[in-house]
RNA sequence: GUGGUUGUAGCUCAGCUGGUUAGAGCAUCGGUUUGUGGUACCGAGGGUCGCGGGUUCGAAUCCCGUCUUCCACCCCA
C-alpha cells in the first residue's frame, strides 16, 4: 500500500460544513467591516524577508517561515555562516523570502509603496491566511486566517471609537455576546516604566506585567527582579495590582501613579477620552474593560492596544487584537503617518462558536433536491426539469449512474438533502413528476410547474 | 526552541506482565426476489500494528531514534 498521505503539523483540511461555517463567519464580518467604510485589498502570501525580518522582535523573526532560495542555493550561501554552524547568518545568504507572518506588516508596505495612489485616511479590510512556524496547541496553529481592519493617516481618536464599535458590533451580529473588549495604551505602559525608572526595560516590565492573571502577583515580581528591576521600582507598583472598580477609578488611580509621567498623563488623557466616548455611544453586548496588564504588539504599538477576549467561561485566550501605531510605515521610509487597526482571529471564533454551539442550522447550502436516475432516456426528462428549477434558483441535481434505487436514495439521505424526485416511464407518459419529501416520506405526483412551486 | 503526551483497519478504539493465521463498533461494498432511503438480519473486502534501528528463539507489546497528535512553557490570533 502506498504511503498514507497527510498534511503538514499545524495545518487543517477543511470539509463543506467547515467551510460554510467559516464563511458564515467571515461574510459577517466583511458585511460590518463595509458598514464601517472599509475596503478589501490583498496582499501576496510571500515577501522579501527583508520586509518581515526584524519587525516582529526576536520571537518573531524565529517563527517567520523563510521561503528557501531556488535552484543551486548553496553555491551563493555565505561560507564562513555554513562553517561555523551558524543558522541566522546563514540563512539570510539562502532564502531571500519569506510567508507573511501577520497583515499588518505587508499592508504597511503596501501604503508605502502606492502612498502616491491611496487617499487618506485610508480603510482598509483584509481576509487573507499567515503563517507562523510555531507548536500548534489549541486554537493555534501554523497556517490561520486573520481578518484586519486598519486605517492610516489619522491621529483621530475617534477611530479607536470607532473599532471598539466594530468590535461590538461583529460580536453582537455572530450572536456571541459578553465578549469583553480589553483596552490599554503604550503611553501609559511607558509612563509606568518611567516612573519605576525602569524605561530601558520597557518590554520585560511588560511582558512580565501581561502574565499578572495568569501567574500572579508573585511570580510578577519575581520575574521582574530576575529582568533587572529594581525592588524599589516594583514596591512603586504596588498601587498597579490592587487597581480596582470600573474605568473611571482605575483612571484615578492611574491619575496618581503617573502623575510625574508626562507621558503617562497623555495615555490617560486618551483613555479618558475613548471611555467618555463609548459611555456616551453605548456598547450592544460587549463590555469595554480597561486592563493595564494589556502588553500586546509593543514592537510596534504606540498608543491604544485592543484585545478580546471570548465570554466568560469559554476556555479561549484572545479571538481578536489591535492597537495604534504611529510610525510603521516610519520602518519603510513613509513617516508621519498614523495607523490603527484591529484583527479578529478566525479560527479562534470558530472554536469558540463551536463550543457555544452559535452556528446557525442553516449555514450549509445544499442540494434542495436530487433526481434518481433510471436510465438515459429518463435522465434526459429529468435534466430539463433541473434546468427550469436551476432557472429558478433552486440547487437540484441528477444523480449521475442508473444505479440501484436503494444506494441512490440512500445518497441523498446520506446528504441530508430534502427532497428527492422520481421519474421512470410511467411519469415520463403522464408528464409528471414524483417528489418525494425525505424528512416526512410523503411523496405526489407533479408536472412540472407544480414541482417548481413546490421546491421554492 | 523547552518539557510532557499520543500514534493499532477509512473513523473511534480493544489487545493482561513479549508467544500460534491482530480484534470490535461504525463506515464501505454485496445480499435478504428486479421503481423507494433512514431500522433489522446475513456476508465480504480492508491493517508490513506511524516510520527506522535494537534486544530476543520470538515484539503491536521492551529499549533508542525520528515523525505525528494533543497539552503546557516561550510567544501569540
Amino acid at each position: 500500500m502506498a504511503q498514507k498521505p497527510v498534511i503538514p503539523k499545524g495545518t487543517r483540511d477543511f470539509n463543506p460544513t467547515e467551510v460554510a461555517k467559516r464563511h458564515y463567519i467571515t461574510d459577517v464580518i466583511k458585511q460590518q467591516f463595509k458598514q464601517f467604510g472599509f475596503q478589501p485589498i490583498e496582499t501576496p502570501s510571500f515577501e522579501n524577508s527583508d520586509t518581515l525580518m526584524g519587525k516582529y522582535g526576536e520571537e518573531g523573526d524565529r517563527l517567520i517561515f523563510k521561503i528557501l532560495n531556488s535552484g543551486d542555493y548553496l553555491s551563493k550561501s555565505n561560507k564562513e555562516a555554513l562553517k561555523n554552524e551558524d543558522s541566522n547568518l546563514l540563512t539570510s545568504s539562502i532564502s531571500e523570502k519569506a510567508l507573511r507572518y501577520d497583515l499588518t506588516v505587508p499592508f504597511a508596505r503596501y501604503v508605502v509603496q502606492h502612498q502616491n495612489d491611496i487617499d487618506f485616511p485610508f480603510k482598509r479590510y483584509q481576509i487573507q491566511p499567515v503563517w507562523r512556524a510555531d507548536r500548534p496547541q489549541k486554537g493555534r496553529f501554523r497556517e490561520f486566517y486573520q481578518c484586519d481592519a486598519d486605517v492610516v493617516g489619522s491621529n483621530s481618536l475617534w477611530q479607536e471609537v470607532e473599532f471598539i464599535q466594530l468590535y461590538d458590533n461583529v460580536f453582537s451580529a455572530l450572536k456571541l455576546e459578553g465578549v469583553t473588549i480589553k483596552i490599554n495604551n503604550r503611553k501609559i505602559l511607558s509612563g509606568i516604566a518611567e516612573v519605576i525608572g525602569a524605561s530601558d526595560k520597557l518590554i520585560d516590565f511588560t511582558v512580565a506585567l501581561d502574565k499578572l492573571d495568569k501567574i500572579g502577583e508573585a511570580k510578577v515580581k519575581e520575574e521582574m527582579l530576575s529582568k533587572g528591576i529594581s525592588e524599589e521600582g516594583i514596591s512603586k507598583l504596588q498601587p498597579l495590582f490592587t487597581l480596582a472598580g470600573d474605568f473611571g477609578a482605575q483612571i484615578e488611580s492611574l491619575k496618581s501613579i503617573l502623575s510625574t509621567s508626562e507621558e503617562g498623563l497623555k495615555g490617560i488623557e486618551e483613555l479618558e477620552f475613548v471611555n467618555n466616548a463609548i459611555l456616551e455611544l453605548g456598547l450592544k453586548t460587549a463590555n469595554l474593560q480597561l486592563d493595564v496588564t494589556l502588553a500586546r504588539g509593543l514592537n510596534y504599538y504606540t498608543g491604544a492596544i485592543f484585545e478580546v477576549s471570548a465570554p466568560k467561561g469559554v476556555s479561549m485566550g484572545s479571538i481578536g487584537g489591535g492597537g495604534r501605531y504611529d510610525d510603521l510605515t516610519g520602518i519603510f521610509g513613509l513617516n508621519n503617518v498614523s495607523g490603527i487597526g484591529i484583527s479578529f482571529g478566525l479560527d479562534r471564533i470558530y472554536l469558540v462558536l463551536e463550543e457555544l454551539n452559535l452556528f446557525p442550522e442553516t449555514v450549509l447550502d445544499t442540494t434542495k433536491v436530487l433526481f434518481i436516475n433510471f436510465g438515459d432516456s429518463e435522465a434526459l426528462y429529468a435534466m430539463k426539469a433541473i434546468k427550469r428549477l436551476r432557472s429558478k434558483h433552486i440547487n437540484a441535481e441528477l444523480y449521475p449512474d442508473n444505479a440501484k434505487m436503494k444506494k441512490q436514495m440512500n445518497y441523498a439521505n446520506k446528504r441530508n438533502l430534502p427532497f428527492v424526485v422520481l421519474v421512470g416511464e410511467e411519469e415520463m407518459k403522464a408528464s409528471t413528476y414524483t417528489l418525494k419529501n425525505m424528512i416526512e416520506g410523503s411523496q405526489e405526483s407533479l408536472n412540472l410547474e407544480q414541482l417548481v412551486d413546490a421546491l421554492k
